[in-house]
DNA sequence: CTTAAATGTCAAGTAATTTAACATAGGTCA
DNA sequence: TGACCTATGTTAAATTACTTGACATTTAAG
């Protein structure tokens, strides 16, 4: 094949700029995805390409020092000599701006943590207080990791809001005052490196695809419930933005039509009824009702928050479990539809409120599967993330590293 | 380029079993689903391709006598020769099975419908029922054609539940008998022909993405609002079927915890309150509950039909125009949701009960926007397909033309 | 009638992949 | 120990789909 060409889906036509060596990308994706490393022959297969193909394929990969062998183990016959990528030719920092908080990893050419740090970040405060933050921190861990910037290659970066064109954020009322700000140019300029940015909740969904509870699933749905909620979507295992890059907005989809205002002027999103700030309240009114609990202990009362809430009902409290339960039923309520609609194989749910595990899932798994007795209800897996807090930053370290690979593939 | 070869979707990867010749095939989608055709210069453009490539692979087209050359008229330098489907090839069947009714198409190889026909049909007497009447009906619509079954090349079927790789339908409680019956092996024994099976709210959804309302939108969701409710879901340009080929079951969302049972089992689902059957079933009440209404005339009561519901409100009777607004408030609820999830730029609604047109369209605009600020809801089209009744029969014809076209394209 | 501006075609060169033969690395069994 | 089997990986020639760059064709404008 020449230059040119195109990615025909099924009957629309994709015209992509770069088709060059469609395959060599494929190889290292398929390389850098399969855990445990793959060998030739098994490229072959899942490829449907000879052999030889292979041969030619990969040591290109090798001469520029992107993928390596390694030893391994098989019966009968010659063993299969595995690749994997080759970590030590450089570093990728992820970054996972939340409502609250900011987590940020810096990890190795195979996407292995080196140093990790999670500081609060009030995304409220606008882009010209919270870039430069996120500056002084990526400066922090990298000097903690015994690094400076010239040893990163690219750069990952999550947003609680629906992206456009991997620049900025679009859409009010979420993100006050981030509204259009050239995100991705800012990051970029600030580090002088290549930036990527999306969605956090599509990240998170990315991150438990490559390295989590959803491994090679290919309709995948992650439900980041924290501050917001929201939801990345993995469709025929390509990620699913929709029109305006706002796919997913599971927040608010109305659950109770009577019920609290929610941030985005409507009444009964599920946001309202399920976020982290709807258990804070919800946790409020519980204690200033005179509720026997381990939340009253907190004083003044107003500062109770979701993360206190999830503390006390991992303790036992009974008050703050209830809550947690009724979260989980809007949850499930919500996702039933999600799972009507989207019919995945799988539902991820993470954010901070998710970490409380079982107590969480299970009414949410109750009010699906109750919810219908179709097959989608029934088939779906829901279970909760495998990397915790660092599902999106994890997603950013992908997003970072396939820039990063990708690039070096090309400079054969 | 060889054989074999892989489409990489972003960083999972496709394996497909003939990628031989992509570009063909794409050559041959960008001209069938160009309305007034397309020249090689504008394929060259639309594919990154170079005129010379196309000159190639399209006169390779043009020797199996899959496409023609038209005149055209543009100003300043040679005119382009725009290219088109030739018609005269051979001809193509289209079956859409409803909850109630079948609808037959006839067309030729570039969709002009030769032939009609509508008949009841009742799906729930089963496939052994079913089948040999659809058998009968495509004999008479080609006799009344003048054609033979000799000269049709494919055939193309839709039935209102969800297929399972494209062979039968799974899943009680929907299409009771139908359950795990090889429904495309028999129509293809049936007619000694290759026979294309789908879902048809999918088929609705391809038909009128090809030939009617959502002509070229990249993520497109058409509702096909019946007996039953169902969506079709086009993302990214590709039919979206989840991982059981049951996504886009809008018709059993709960909208309303204590509202009526549904066929399903579950409480308050939408089609248990905007389906054909709640319109039916509304009317009745109303009419017994003593209202004064068009209905009344009609006897015995419980011989109302959604159609004579549709067909009263036309006339301007106020109870049934009430009925239907009703019905297009639910259908409003759930596409809130679907739109916050989905984010698609446009949304068809179809299918018997959507013939009345602004009178369901209006209170399902004004519920979308109402239930959400978001730039989903406001950005999204919400829009009556053009195609009619018509619309899954055509998408049942877009698939049989798809596998006649492609088969002739490989024969090179 | 010339010139310019497009579209379409042709022949030679190129790059990715197949084909088919061969090389390598292990296990098994006489 | 070595003959034999099996599976993986490599190599060189052939194939194929494309690009490049020159040329041919068709129209409008001066």
């Amino acid at each position: 094949m020449g230059q040119g060409g195109v990615l025909s889906t099924f009957f629309w036509t994709l015209p992509t700029q770069n088709v060059k060596n469609i395959n060599k990308h494929a190889v290292v994706d398929l390389i850098r995805f399969t855990s445990g490393g793959i060998s030739r022959i098994e490229l072959s297969r899942q490829m449907n390409l000879t052999r030889a193909a292979i041969t030619t394929i990969v040591s290109d990969l090798q001469s520029v020092g992107l993928v390596r062998e390694v030893e391994s183990h098989y019966p009968s016959g010659r063993r299969p000599i595995v690749l994997e990528i080759n970590p030590d030719r450089g570093y990728v920092v992820g970054i996972d701006m939340g409502a609250t908080h900011v987590t940020i990893l810096v990890t190795d050419y195979s996407a292995r943590v080196v140093r990790e740090l999670d500081e609060t970040l009030d995304i409220n405060a606008g882009p010209e207080v919270c870039l430069p933050r996120v500056e002084e921190l990526v400066y922090r861990i990298l000097a903690e990791a015994g690094l400076t910037i010239k040893d990163v290659s690219a750069i990952g970066a999550g947003v609680p809001g629906p992206v456009v064109a991997g620049i900025g954020v679009s859409g009010p009322p979420i993100m006050p005052g981030w509204d259009g700000y050239p995100i991705r140019d800012d990051l970029s300029k600030r580090f002088s490196l290549p930036v990527s940015l999306r969605n956090d909740a599509e990240l998170g969904a990315i991150g438990e695809w490559a390295y989590g509870a959803g491994r090679g699933e290919r309709h995948l749905a992650y439900i980041k419930v924290g501050t917001g909620i929201g939801a990345g979507l993995l469709l025929d295992g390509q990620v699913y933005g929709g029109a305006n890059g706002s796919a997913g907005e599971i927040g608010h989809v109305t659950i109770d039509e009577s019920g609290p205002i929610c941030t985005c002027g409507n009444r009964g999103c599920l946001e309202a009824l399920a976020g982290g700030r709807a258990i804070a309240r919800r946790a409020i009114q519980e204690v200033n009702s005179g509720r026997r609990t381990m939340l009253a202990e907190i004083s003044p009362v107003s500062n109770i928050r979701s993360r206190d809430v999830i503390a006390a009902a991992r303790r036992g409290d009974l008050t703050s479990q209830q809550i947690v339960t009724e979260a989980g039923v809007h949850l499930g309520t919500a996702l039933a539809s999600l799972v009507n609609l989207f019919n995945p194989s799988m539902v991820v749910v993470g954010g901070g409120v998710a970490q409380i595990g079982d107590l969480l899932l299970e009414p949410i798994r109750e009010t699906v599967h109750q919810r219908s007795l179709l097959p989608a209800s029934r088939s779906v897996r829901i279970t909760s993330g495998l990397l915790g807090r660092r599902s999106s930053a994890m997603g950013a370290v992908v997003q970072a590293l396939s820039i990063v690979l990708h690039r070096l593939a090309d400079h054969e």
